[in-house]
DNA sequence: TATGCACCCTGTAGCAACTACAGGGTCAAG
DNA sequence: CTTGACCCTGTAGTTGCTACAGGGTGCATA
């Protein structure tokens, strides 16, 4: 199949196919006499793999990771649990940032009373951290 | 005050100081007769209204449009608080989205008992999206 | 006086992960 | 034979910094 019918079948850029190719993610494929870009089943699935990672919020480097393990079946699984592990915590960690910093936020918000900039609660908030209730 | 001063002051990398004023979000202060960058009380506090912002995760963007609000004390303050409010909804919108995402971590990542890669839950799972239980 | 050291300057390049052209070639339909 | 959809390469832009390289300044100490 060519790009654009892989970029439909994947959701995937055109752009950012060609872009995974260039850092090496996705091996290089065949060419036609026209020199157009020709992929089969195994580069779609490959792809797949790397889509559903990035929207699970892996980094190219850890895509990376995983994919040398995908492509060596005799390697040890551990590895894969320990990078999917450890972005979880990460996800967690972000999830409790912006909880407290969607709190602030909320309290912030809440104080516009209309008027004035010049008296304007949210832009007084903002410069001055003291009126925050916790660290962030 | 000197540039290290005010990055000390405020939390604030030197580079970074150096940069928001290229950007035009900090004014160009005075000079020393050395060349020296020459920082007074205004450019503390506003360039402390930035770093908040910032850490309250608005848009370099954002934080100008606040700042000309409250360099013109004249307008309208509802200007400020429909800004905060549709940060705080996008912020609210992320939350959800990494809840979401967690879940489908959380129940890729209890499939791993070890093993090796060719038969692991984890990166089959990784691989084919029909495995979630939700969109993301 | 020399010299070391902390600090300051400009300008440019790098990071992640794309995205958006500019300027060209290819190919099937009407 | 031309229109339009598709493809190619290469480069530059995005956001918000951060990290040099290569130089100048200012003060204390030997």
């Amino acid at each position: 199949m060519k790009i654009g019918e892989l970029s439909r079948a994947t959701d995937t850029n055109i752009e950012t196919i060609r872009y995974y190719e260039r850092i090496g993610l996705l091996p290089a494929p065949d060419r036609t006499a026209a020199n157009y870009r020709s992929y089969g089943d195994a580069h779609r699935s490959r792809l797949s793999f790397v889509r559903h990672s990035r929207d699970l919020g892996f980094t190219i480097e850890e895509i990376r990771s995983l994919l040398d393990l995908s492509d060596d079946p005799a390697r040890d699984c551990g590895e894969a649990d320990r990078i999917a592990t450890a972005h979880l915590e990460q996800v967690e960690a972000k999830i409790a940032q912006l909880t407290a910093l969607r709190n602030e936020l909320a309290r912030i918000v809440g104080r516009c009373r209309g008027g004035l900039a010049g008296d304007c609660r949210v832009i007084e908030a903002l410069g001055d951290h003291r009126h925050c209730e916790s660290a962030h």
